[in-house]
DNA sequence: GTTGACACCCAAAACGTTTTCAGTTATAAA
DNA sequence: TTTATAACTGAAAACGTTTTGGGTGTCAAC
């Protein structure tokens, strides 16, 4: 009824609880038959180590760490959704567990990585949705723990610690350069809020791809929401009471390019054909609108597991070959802003 | 630089180890003066609790665990995001954490379970998706482990556990009465596979909504997918060449009703004129699919939420009022049922 | 001047592992 | 026969907490 220990095991088997470690701990210096034995009394009374009690002296838990806000990884946000998928993959893999730790939308989210991380529970975190300056990536620098980082530091500071991010500039330049070609030139810009590390590549990646086509730059062309597919929705109608002129958006996630499509749209244009409307992140909602959105895709489940996999050498004290990684977003066109898409 | 624990803060104060910790941890018989003092030598040495520790010595961990196969929860099956998200965010109200535990494809999840559960990683669980006559039920029962589940036993059978689910089997009844007021009689079934358990409510719900419309049941008309897209493609296929008469088909996933859509449309139908198509779960999808997808609608975030403050309650050793819980789920109409719909 | 009550403090045990170090026996070499 | 070596085993320490079960000292009451 008790539960059963190496105690309870090695009073059984007649042995010492050294001896029953370390027969079912695989060691060499013990005796093939008396390892026989002590496997099959372990098995017979269904033993399970304590893991914390073997995490307590080994001072190793086979745990990675993810805090996030509870609001996230929702429907309306996949990418926190999709981030813990490829984890887990590569999670498993290793035999490593993720410790999930969502605070709620108030408290300090330094205070959760604290907790979790200077009390000990993991051995490495994965840092996600980057701030300018990141406070959580000082802290864990000053502390020395383990960790990498989904996204990267503001354009210009500096990116001293492993991370892999999208590059979102060469995303969306390429998303101007491909709204040009379809003889849009009046292109506005939906961004995220500005303390978010990212939000400065894209609109980096949109004057790139302006001064590449030879478009001026207008700053009422662009203006800031907060990734909800509601703030697109007004964003968008804001821009275009500012800017009758326009004839195309590009948000920085696609949540915000359905709510610009849908203001647009009210405002009697034929997305696709007289509008152009793009996108950021490739969400499985954009497949099926009508009509159907041209986004930037990143592969977030590869950058999941690829983050893990650098984590768990980083953990095992290797430095892992590529400790700033930029990866090449691809280009989806569909049909919100490509004639050729719209007929099926 | 090495960890500050109870025992450096003692030995930095002068007090004993034992007056540290009860003065850190709230306790009344230490001196106001004292505790001050050590508070702020705590505070100022950077304080964190090996909560490694202090789960060893309590046998408490404030942490509840969810294990999942690496390939689920994507956005080929939000169902385990949504949950995820749901779990979070009651834990993070009652400070709990949540340990995500992704096994490999082809390991026994047994394991898993035997390996957090026994292993004391975790203070309860929550048991997902469930199949007929879970061993994995089973396996916490006879640990007396607390446990709560998502899902529940095939028809038929007890459910002696708790849990909450939704009510398919009345959910599809609605689906196939609404199918049936729109003037479609013949109405094919995709079903998930057998194993899970509420494969059966759903059918059961099928025969319940044409036997108060009076149409006949046929077997040929019924046909199992494993819940993906293509599954549902393919299903809807094979189902039309062996019955071509058929006018409306339901699929017990919304994944699978897409792909249906999809093949349905191939061969010429115009859903939402003369094809009905049905889904269940009301992903997000399916509102910017063309036409908009008819769905029951699950509350599985607020079902996730509710079944973790059902395991905090067990934890906790009190009795939960619900100890079985059926949602009553609603009908969401959209145009692939609906000529209304079809043009806004 | 003893007694009780009270406020405050601490040594040691316990949680269940792993590991270090030393001990015991059998065997091979000298 | 002694000695060195190898093969196996075990006692005890350690990981960092919390809790048990006293202690000590002060003060009021008798």
């Amino acid at each position: 009824m008790s539960p059963v220990t190496l105690k309870s095991i090695a009073k059984a088997t007649g042995y010492s609880i050294t001896t029953v470690s370390r027969a079912l701990g695989g060691h060499t210096d013990v005796n093939e038959e008396t390892r026989r034995r002590i496997l099959q009394v372990a098995q017979e009374m269904g033993y399970q180590p304590n893991l914390v009690a073997r995490q307590l002296r080994s001072q190793r838990t086979y745990t990675i760490g993810l805090i996030s806000p509870s609001y996230m990884y929702s429907h309306e946000d996949d990418f926190f959704a999709l981030l813990i998928k490829g984890i887990g993959r590569a999670a498993a893999r290793h035999q490593y567990d993720l410790l999930l730790s969502s605070h709620l939308h108030g408290d300090d989210e330094m205070d959760a990585y604290r907790r979790i991380v200077g009390g000990n529970r993991v051995d490495g975190v994965i840092v996600a949705r980057t701030y300018r300056d990141d406070p959580r990536i000082a802290y864990l620098k000053s502390l020395n723990h383990p960790f990498v980082v989904s996204g990267r530091n503001a354009p210009g500071l500096p990116n001293d610690f492993p991370f892999i991010d999208a590059d979102s500039q060469l995303g969306i330049h390429m998303m101007v350069s491909h709204i040009v070609s379809q003889g849009y030139r009046e292109i506005g810009l939906i961004l995220p809020p500005d303390d978010l590390a990212f939000t400065g590549y894209r609109l980096a990646g949109y004057r790139d791809g302006l001064a590449e086509a030879g478009i001026d730059y207008h700053d009422e062309y662009v203006i800031y929401g907060d990734l909800t597919l509601e703030s697109g929705y007004q964003a968008a109608k804001t821009l275009l009471a500012r800017a009758p002129q326009l004839t195309a958006i590009i948000a920085a996630n696609d949540l915000m390019a359905l709510g610009a499509m849908r203001a647009v749209q009210e405002q009697g244009f034929h997305v696709g054909h007289d509008f152009a409307i793009g996108g950021f992140d490739n969400i499985p909602a954009g497949q099926h609108t009508s009509p159907s959105l041209t986004t930037v895709s990143q592969p977030i489940i590869e950058i999941g597991e690829r983050l893990a996999e650098m984590l768990f050498q980083i953990i095992e004290g290797e430095t892992p070959a590529d400790n700033g990684l930029l990866i090449e977003p691809t280009l989806v066109i569909r049909a919100s802003t490509n004639h050729a898409h719209n007929q099926p």
